[in-house]
DNA sequence: CGCAGTCATGTCAGCGCAGTCATACTGAAA
DNA sequence: TTTCAGTATGACTGCGCTGACATGACTGCG
């Protein structure tokens, strides 16, 4: 078969191509570009240099083949559950720059023809030497899947017994999320916290919901029917619209801010205000949280901490297939108070607290850390709901006031 | 060498497995696998079989390495510029499904080390047959990078100039988007429109203010000065306390939903009612847009439609390098009213049209299709900002009222 | 001084597939 | 019948790299 072009006029070079230039074998190409050691200072920086002048690329197909490795590792995304600007994945993007692999994405939609299973397939098929998955696995299926499979797999936000041969987890704080903002409403004075549930078949739904509950139970509060919604600010507008009419309802902790959302919108179209008559938190501080109206007080997801670590771990279980797992790191834990909430309205009574200043109070604006000792949203907010200035919305990647001209990751950019 | 584990327990089947176990030469299993024509029926059946019971997978990097084509096509995203669930990602991500090639997605944040140079370079390391990138591309530099590299590219969102060989181009439609929401402004009386750009690096930014500059030219309207923000909400709302002072100030179109946001809540803090003070519009239709307060009249970024056109034309560039490229379709442009536009207060005076009555007065809540028989958004919003029922938000994917369990692909999901 | 251990480099084969070319068989046109 | 274009299959080779192994140079130590 004829050389085939390459990039550029002609022919690409090959390391054979570099190794003569530079006067050595093609193996010491080899251990030069791989960054092997064993190799003099001397002929390395001639190979290097030799490399430079012809504008020699690794031909990564032709390692993958003759290694047996692909220096990939595939990432099943699930609908947008990995996307947006504060996300798992531009966290593993950012993570996995410097390990020498890169990252294969395959998205997958709840209902679409490729399930989670054969977006797995779809990447053993193309090859990769680690696999990261998130929500959600069902418990059946999907279970042993991860264990079948015969490369490592990172599993975000699964719990416990996911603890197979070559299987690593990472991300399981979502019910200290959850306890987090329903303590701040406890706080507050509320006598109980209603909940907005996720999709029941989502750990990340289970894990916030057990959060949500464990907390009602440690301050003896009573525990009100769950609403299930399926992470859509819609479903969220459908949710409120339930809640709007019972009068029982100062608090609600809804599983993301994209339901929070839609349920204030909810609750506003029915004539309830927030937060002086309902209290509403989110979780995940997405960046258009601090900008609604009233500022979403939510929790922000330790995305970068997680991504980076489960990485790490995935990358450890990739390379040393016989050695134990390293532990998971315990992510930090951010409160983030804006506006959404406040105390109770005057009648509602508090079981175990005293009873706030009910009505147009406002809620000292403060972020608070949970576990942790970053500190968060130095800008607080405060006033009733229409007046507050928003807070940078995030904060330990801190919110720099951007020019024109700069466009700093938490935005949202056009595509077209 | 020692033969390689595979999936699975010990040594992964290859084509010569196959073959022998279907009695057929190791050419023609990969014909059959390659779908290509001259194989009877009943030996690719035989073939087929033959994979089946062995659990055949083809070796993508030894594929690529014989071929020379690596059957996967980069991808360049900057910043969340191509992430979301309605975004060019996510309609590449559908459109390259039935193709037979894969994406391979590299993320670079402006101001980031690996700059979009940085990111080509990465994607043809890893060997892409085609690539396809975004916004930014500025003008000296990344413009001859395309046209330097060999591989064909797609440059969305990209001006005519980058008409060079095996450089195809798709969502050139952003002056259009930006024209609807003006001309709507226009339609309700407002005398003039202000306008808040994107970086003004970024074509889509000056293509949207093209667009809104010669609607206004259109209509004989005075042209405001420009407001430019990085698209990020908070940006919004430095914009937005900005223009709050000043009275002439009736509507405004800011360059995408998040700084509209943005700029909605600065007026409101700022005791500016929306829209009867001031009508807002933004650009885009993010899923949380019909769930703020009050519901953002806005424009569809038609995505599924952009991504598809784009990447069919991509992968005709591919196969074909010496025909000539596809033209591009236009998509639709599709307007969706909600409540946050209006009429001017009463003061205001139209220059070219009747000025509507002022004040409280809402708009007729109704989605309009320009240039397109494509309907939309059946479900109208009207009556004051605090009051209407949201509309669904994505209704071309129709706004599928979702029960608990089902997760429709318009909601942002949770991550661990 | 001899020998083991470490470091530095090279030789060679083969990873699994698809391109090229050869070959054989079919049916219709000459 | 011969010819020829089209159809169907196989033999062989090499894509560019890295693993296994060989080998030599050097070091330190008894």
């Amino acid at each position: 078969m004829a050389r085939l072009a390459g990039r550029g006029t002609g022919t690409a070079p090959r390391s054979i191509d570099v190794a003569r230039l530079a006067g050595v074998s093609q193996k010491t190409v080899s251990r030069v570009m791989n960054g092997e050691q064993y190799v003099s200072g001397d002929l390395r920086r001639r190979v290097l240099e030799a490399a430079e002048t012809l504008g020699y690329r690794l031909n990564h197909a032709a390692r993958a083949l003759a290694s047996g490795r692909t220096r990939s590792i595939g990432v099943v995304t699930l609908g947008t559950a990995l996307y947006g600007p504060a996300s798992l994945l531009m966290g593993l993007e950012r993570a996995v720059r410097d390990t020498g692999y890169t990252l294969r994405v395959v998205n997958t939609v709840e209902g679409d023809a490729l399930g989670i299973a054969g977006a797995v397939d779809s990447l053993l098929d193309q090859g990769v030497d680690g696999i990261v998955i998130s929500e959600p696995i069902d418990e059946e299926g999907d279970a042993d899947l991860a264990i079948r499979v015969d490369v490592p797999f990172l599993i975000l936000g699964a719990p416990p017994p996911f603890t197979a041969h070559r299987v690593v987890t990472a991300g399981l704080v979502a019910h200290q999320l959850a306890r987090a903002v329903t303590e701040h409403l406890l706080d507050l004075g509320h006598p109980t916290v209603h909940h907005l549930a996720g999709p029941q078949r989502w750990y990340a739904a289970r894990d916030r919901m057990e959060g949500w509950r464990a907390t009602l139970a440690a301050h003896g509060r009573r525990e009100p029917p769950v609403l299930v919604g399926d992470w859509s600010a819609a479903s969220g507008h459908r949710a409120g619209l339930e809640l709007a009419g019972d009068r029982d309802v100062t608090a609600v902790f809804a599983a993301n801010d994209d339901m929070a959302i839609g349920l204030i919108r909810a609750l506003l179209e029915t004539g309830r205000r927030v937060p002086e008559d309902v209290s509403v938190v989110g979780l995940d501080d997405i960046p258009v949280a601090a900008y609604v109206s009233p500022p979403l007080t939510t929790v922000r997801q330790p995305f970068d901490a997680t991504a980076e670590d489960g990485l790490r771990r995935l990358v450890h279980a990739i390379e040393n297939p016989d050695a134990d797992p390293i532990p998971a790191e315990d992510p930090p834990v951010n409160l983030v108070v804006r506006a959404s909430t406040g105390p109770p309205p005057s009648g509602a009574v508090s079981v175990g607290g005293a009873v706030l200043a009910g009505g147009t109070a406002a809620p000292e604006g403060r972020a608070r850390t949970t576990r942790t000792t970053r500190t968060t949203a130095p800008g607080a907010s405060d006033g009733p709901s229409q007046v507050p200035a928003p807070q940078p919305n995030r904060t330990t990647a801190p919110g720099r006031l951007v020019s024109p001209g700069r466009t700093p990751s938490g935005a949202r950019q056009p595509t077209a």
